[in-house]
RNA sequence: GGGCCUUUAGCUCAGUUGGUUAGAGCGCACGCCUGAUAAGCGUGAGGUGCCUGGUUCAACUCCAGGAAGGCCCA
């Protein structure tokens, strides 16, 4: 008789390895198919919501690592929730207008704007945005992320932009648009405004010159000495071009100044910084006239060095003296600053360029010079006028497109503006209650909004929803109104925002429309389209209050932390504007993917890693693993060696269920499941500790601290199940009779841990998750899928303090006696711990009264043949391990007595005993001569 | 340049209100097993707690300065 055949071995088809890249898109097409995300909100419908609204990206390009751990975070989050009980819709969406397509289309077209239908080019940017929102869909889905794909929100879809009109028309209504000039990013190449968003540093070279500007005014109040000679305030820019647009000079009121006499004049510039520019400018023999403080130079005027006008010296705390000469150029229609400066001291904004970056009118004898042959000329100019005293070069960080990567000029145009003061109060309250995470969160956002200046939302382009308004062309004013406004929505609802550009103004009014001013019957369309981060940012109302599985506000905003001031910001903004309160009740952010190094991403630097590539070397649960083990709160690394410690811990998740699963071949819970009370006091045990495990994971999704369950999972697998409880019940699961108490008593817990645990990690490992659900599944007939089933729920009974902490120091004296086994297994005396006898010597009798309560479970504990408790022996032999873990034990090892049993493998006495069955030990033959009868 | 943030073992992460010798898992090394086998078990070696000062009887922890890196802004 082969006794092997009577032991109860493992047997699976689970593999042992996963084969994920294979395995996954069968997975996907099961999901699709029976179309388990729809039954999941079909069984969910009545529940209360959880809405985690998604933050739409860009449809252009492929995903890349960032979009792909940000898409399966969120993902988590739904897949956690709907388990649990909540009705957790999840819609994704997309980003579908504005310049990057635009550009990238009219690039691909070889066309620009002049040269194409706006109605044409529309239609060619909304094919290219509907291709990437397919590329994407089917990547995102590769990731295993569930959600509403068949029915996304799109920001071009008719519905969203009526939304969005509506919008618009309530911040009208209540004046929060208005329409100005102002200074602001201009790419004379893309012709457009740019929003801060936009705007890309990098370094440029551009001139340095020192501009000296004569003053007219006396100065003998403040510089006694000035009469001697003509005076001049000194100026430093590295832009030419906007000295035709000066209008002032600034100076800080608190810095010194002083009057240097030279050889060029006596210049005035910031005390401080004279010996520096002295040098700069090459001027070794100079004397300190006087010194004041700059407020008392105010209204000063001075003569503008190319016109006949003048330039008034003003004062402002924005001049700093870290670099130039302390004296400001002032250019309002050509800088931030300068055009407060502007408003302040009532200087008329103007600018001297055109759309294209040519020189105007404004720019007298320029005039039809690009920018930039206008430094060159004003250089020339000046140099013949004598006002420059230096002309040099320098390379400095300077801002330029984000689509084409040129510089940008900053040039005062017509602009639509939301003005942020006018709700910025409510804004910042609206922050303080909402739950932030991590928690600087909140000071972070609060910071932005309560300094930021106000948001210029329109663009000269045509890829986007245009702004809603018409004007009159006989009194020229803004017509914007409640009739208007729902004139215009009803017509994207009915037929989209290209409508605008197909009809006039005369076709969208209603016939005989007349100015609600003039009575005038002629009306222009404003040709401005919105900024895209107006569209994003009105997700909330076009989507949340839009769909009947939806609600509004949001539990769940869940980004990068580069949105606290794009689309958190934007989506707060049109929220509190339109309905006086945040669109979100929480905000998660997490940190940028950076490489081994914590370097930033680049294709430059060559640390780029694609997840596309990750799922097809190691499979999509590899990425989803990656995901949770990070802490989003700060950057968060990658790489292949980061790629291969993941594949390890799956793999050991992955094994541990496996061996569970083919312990339980021949056990249905519904028929051979075993009471508690039946069950021994180790599997008690287990499950009391797996409880704690439910409470400790289950935490941690609530707290959204995902990498914190990575461990407490992978760790219970790895230490409670493979290295102490699995090890221990081989022996029963395999040599006792199939259908023994003892064996259905460690089945009866390994089902119970094995249905629950593979729903702890559903969420995360969501493919292997509904792998081994579909293999439980084949066994008990269940959900037809692991997210149609509930979570887990701790069990009271099963809870057990008491016998935690009783099995506490048997756990540390195995500890002791594993180490001794280890020494004399390197010696040589044993090999497997069976062939070892344990004697425990003690002299304290608690420990040996203790000891004595696990009775023969302690052989079973150790995992070897025969263990004996001593007690009082004052002279153990001198061989023994003196406990490290519990110093009242010490452990000698000796050889088992007895013979190997070819069954069971342990060393016996009673080997021999059985006449019929003399290989075999006592507790084998029971089994043998009971149930396997010849 | 400014705001916010990060830095603990090769890797991913823990470290309670300042208090013994800073922990876990993985990886690595060595060994065992061959009835979880492209598995399983055991043992071990790994730390200048980013650096420099300070407060304190005592600092990974508190304070100041700096370095490296990230996001945002100029």
């Amino acid at each position: 008789m082969e006794y092997k055949d009577t032991l109860n071995l493992p047997k699976t088809q689970f593999k042992m390895r996963a084969n994920l890249a294979q395995e996954e898109p069968k997975i996907l097409k099961f999901w699709e198919e029976q179309e388990i995300y729809k039954k999941v909100l079909e069984k969910k419908k009545n529940l209360k919501k959880y809405i985690l609204h998604d933050g739409p990206p860009y449809a252009n390009g492929n995903i890349h690592i960032g979009t792909a751990y940000n898409k399966i975070l969120k993902d988590i989050i739904p897949k956690y929730k709907s388990m649990k009980g909540y009705n957790a819709h999840y819609v994704p969406g997309w980003d579908t207008h504005g310049l990057p397509i635009e550009y990238q289309v009219t690039k691909n077209l070889g066309v620009t704007l002049s040269d194409i239908d706006p109605v044409e080019l529309r239609q060619k940017c909304k094919e290219y945005a509907q291709h990437y929102i397919k590329v994407q869909r089917e990547e995102f889905k590769q990731l295993g992320v569930m959600g509403e794909w068949d029915n996304p929100y799109l920001t071009f879809d008719p519905v969203y932009e009526a939304k969005q009109i509506e919008i618009f028309g309530k911040m009208y209504s209540k004046g929060y648009i208005y329409k100005g000039l102002k200074p602001v990013y201009w790419c004379t190449h893309c012709e457009t405004a740019l929003a801060a968003a936009e705007i890309e540093y990098n370094n440029k070279e551009s001139f340095s010159i020192y501009v000296r500007f004569l003053v007219k005014d006396n100065l003998e109040k403040i510089f006694p000495e000035s009469k001697l000679g003509k005076n001049y305030v000194l100026i430093w820019t590295t832009t030419p071009w906007t000295i035709p647009g000066n209008m002032a000079i600034a100076l800080n009121p608190d810095i010194e100044y002083s009057l240097v006499k030279t050889e060029k004049g006596n210049l005035i510039l910031a005390s401080a910084l004279i010996r520096g520019v002295m040098k700069e400018i090459g001027i070794t023999d100079y004397k300190i006239m006087g010194t004041e403080k700059g407020k008392l130079f105010e209204n000063i005027r001075c003569k503008h060095p190319l016109f006949e006008r003048d330039s008034i010296i003003v004062i402002g705390t924005h001049v700093l003296l870290e670099e130039g000469t302390g004296c400001v150029h002032t250019a309002p229609g050509h800088g931030q600053e300068d055009y407060d400066m502007g408003i302040k001291y009532k200087i008329p904004i103007f600018t001297t360029l055109d759309s294209q970056g040519r020189f105007n009118e404004e720019a007298g004898k320029f005039k039809g010079l690009t920018y930039g042959e206008g430094n060159t000329a004003v250089v020339k100019e000046l140099q013949e006028n004598g006002s420059l005293l230096k002309v040099g070069k320098i390379t400095h960080s300077y801002p330029h497109c984000w689509r084409c990567k040129q510089p940008v000029v900053f040039r005062a145009t017509e602009q639509w503006f939301v003005s942020i003061d006018a709700f910025r109060d409510l804004a910042l309250s609206e922050i303080e209650k909402v739950h932030w995470v991590p928690t600087w969160g909140k000071e972070k956002i609060y910071e932005m909004v309560e300094s930021r200046t106000d948001w210029c939302i329109s663009r000269q382009r045509v890829w986007g929803v245009p702004l809603p308004v018409f004007y009159c062309k006989k009194c020229g004013e803004i017509i914007v109104n409640d009739e208007t406004i729902s004139l215009i929505k009803e017509l994207f609802l009915e037929k989209g925002s290209d409508s605008w550009f197909a009809m006039s103004a005369k076709d969208i009014l209603p016939k005989d429309y007349q100015c609600p001013y003039c009575k005038g019957k002629n009306f222009e369309k404003e040709k401005d389209i919105m900024d895209v981060w107006f569209d994003s940012g009105c997700s909330h109302a076009a989507v949340l209050t839009q769909r009947n599985e939806l609600h509004w506000p949001a539990e769940l905003y869940l980004e990068g932390t580069d949105q606290h001031r794009g689309w958190f910001q934007t989506s707060l903004l049109t929220s509190v504007a339109a309905f006086g309160k945040a669109p979100y009740k929480t905000v998660l952010t997490h940190g940028f993917i950076v490489d081994a190094e914590g370097k930033k991403m680049s294709k430059s630097l060559g640390n780029v890693i694609a997840p596309q590539e990750i799922i097809k070397k190691y499979g999509a649960d590899i990425l989803r693993l990656w995901v949770a083990s990070s802490d989003y709160k700060t950057d968060i690394r990658i790489s292949s060696k980061i790629l291969d410690q993941l594949v390890e811990i799956y793999r050991r998740i992955r094994n541990t269920v496996r061996f569970i699963i083919g312990n339980l071949y021949d056990f249905n819970p519904e028929t051979d499941l075993i009471s508690y009370d039946q069950l021994t006091e180790l599997d008690r045990l287990i499950l009391s500790n797996f409880q704690s495990l439910i409470r400790k994971v289950n935490e941690d999704y609530e707290k959204f601290e995902f990498h914190s369950l990575y461990h407490e999972i992978h760790n219970f697998c790895a230490i409670e199940l493979s290295s102490f409880y699995l090890d221990i019940i081989k022996d029963r699961l395999y040599t006792s009779f199939s259908n023994s108490t003892e064996r259905r008593s460690a089945q009866t817990v390994l089902s119970l841990i094995l249905y629950d645990l593979v729903k702890l990690i559903a969420p995360v490992l969501s493919f292997t998750a509904e792998e081994i659900w579909q293999h439980l599944r084949a066994i008990k007939k269940d959900e037809a899928s692991i997210f149609l089933a509930s979570w887990p729920k701790i069990n009271q009974e099963y809870v057990h303090q008491d016998l935690e902490q009783k099995w506490d120091k048997i756990l540390k004296i195995r500890k002791d006696v594993l180490k001794a086994l280890e020494i004399k297994r390197q010696e040589g005396f044993i090999g497997n711990s069976l062939e070892a006898k344990v004697n425990i010597y003690t002299e304290d009798k608690e420990t040996y009264d203790y000891l004595n309560s696990f009775t023969s479970l302690l052989e079973t504990v150790f995992i070897v043949s025969k263990v004996e408790v001593i007690y009082g022996e004052k002279n153990p032999p001198p061989e023994v391990y003196p406990g490290e873990e519990i110093p009242t034990v010490k452990v000698l090892i000796t050889k088992a007595p007895g013979k190997k049993c070819e069954r069971c493998w342990c060393y016996s006495e009673t080997v021999g005993e059985d006449i019929k069955h003399p290989t075999i030990c006592h507790k084998c033959a029971i089994v043998i001569n009971n149930h396997f009868k010849e």
